[in-house]
DNA sequence: TATTGTTATACTCTATAACTATA
DNA sequence: TATAGTTATAGAGTATAACAATA
């Protein structure tokens, strides 16, 4: 099969909505703590980032400063995440999780996933393999594109 | 390749929230008609369910009520959506697209589908083959958990 | 003067609860 | 009484513009 450019633009605009809203729904359910899709995905960002500054963050998920510093905020209020000044530079931020922002995400992460997971599980192995695949090709397009 | 479940489920996760903003930035742009994605995703439902109720349009965007009221009424006061009352059941309206809201959702359309182009043609055609397939793999992940 | 964040303001998206109008 | 929508209220996500603090 060869598909046209076109189909696969259209397909990937249909579907990856539908995906999304499985996937936030999913967040919000009882099943995990309630943390949105950017919320989770900051926490994610510094569990990998320990000490990164709002404009590391801000950066890494293509959100503007104000919103950055408001979703930090939000996780701040909530005991997930330390908000310190820096020491070499005092107008930058050091942020980290706290213990308890570490442990929710591992909680969110593993809700997350295994749903995914029981959806997933009723595919076969090829298909799985396609889907990786594909994923894989779609990172390296959304990492070009968000440099850009 | 046989990727393990929990490695689909993982890269599920991590890259359809990349593409996601990926195209809402594309659709906030300048190139396009301002359109948020789920607006554009209402106008094309109702593109082809011509005279869909209120409760048509939540149901298979998996909206509440109100909330769809609220966007649908956006759609009323830019003057994309013609909103009726229902002369069978005046309980119900009767929700359609004006010229207007036809030819905005055309160039949205193909402003979102011509920036995911540019992207999907630097691929090669076994790379695009791959991501339709996972695409359909996909929708029909979702519909079912829709349904459930 | 340039950089890092925050505040102010204003949308949209989303939900639940309470309400209105119709059947 | 049950159904279709709307209004009220609230919180998150997002942006731009204006500001403060620091370098």
């Amino acid at each position: 099969m060869q598909p046209s450019v076109d189909e696969c633009a259209n397909e990937v605009l249909e579907v990856v909505p539908l995906m999304m809203r499985l996937i936030r729904s999913q967040m919000r359910s009882h099943r995990t703590p309630d943390l949105s899709v950017p919320q989770f995905r900051a926490l994610a960002f510094l569990e990998r980032h320990e000490g990164a500054s709002l404009s590391d963050v801000a950066g890494h998920m293509g959100l503007s400063l104000p919103s950055m510093s408001k979703l930090i905020d939000g996780l701040v209020t909530r005991g997930l995440v330390a908000r310190q000044t820096s020491f070499n530079d005092r107008r930058c931020l050091t942020l980290a999780l706290t213990a308890s922002g570490r442990s929710t995400l591992e909680v969110a992460r593993q809700g997350a996933v295994s749903y995914l997971k029981e959806q997933v599980a009723t595919l076969s192995p090829a298909e799985r393999a396609i889907i990786v695949q594909a994923m894989q090709i779609l990172r390296r397009v959304a990492a070009k594109a968000a440099g850009e």
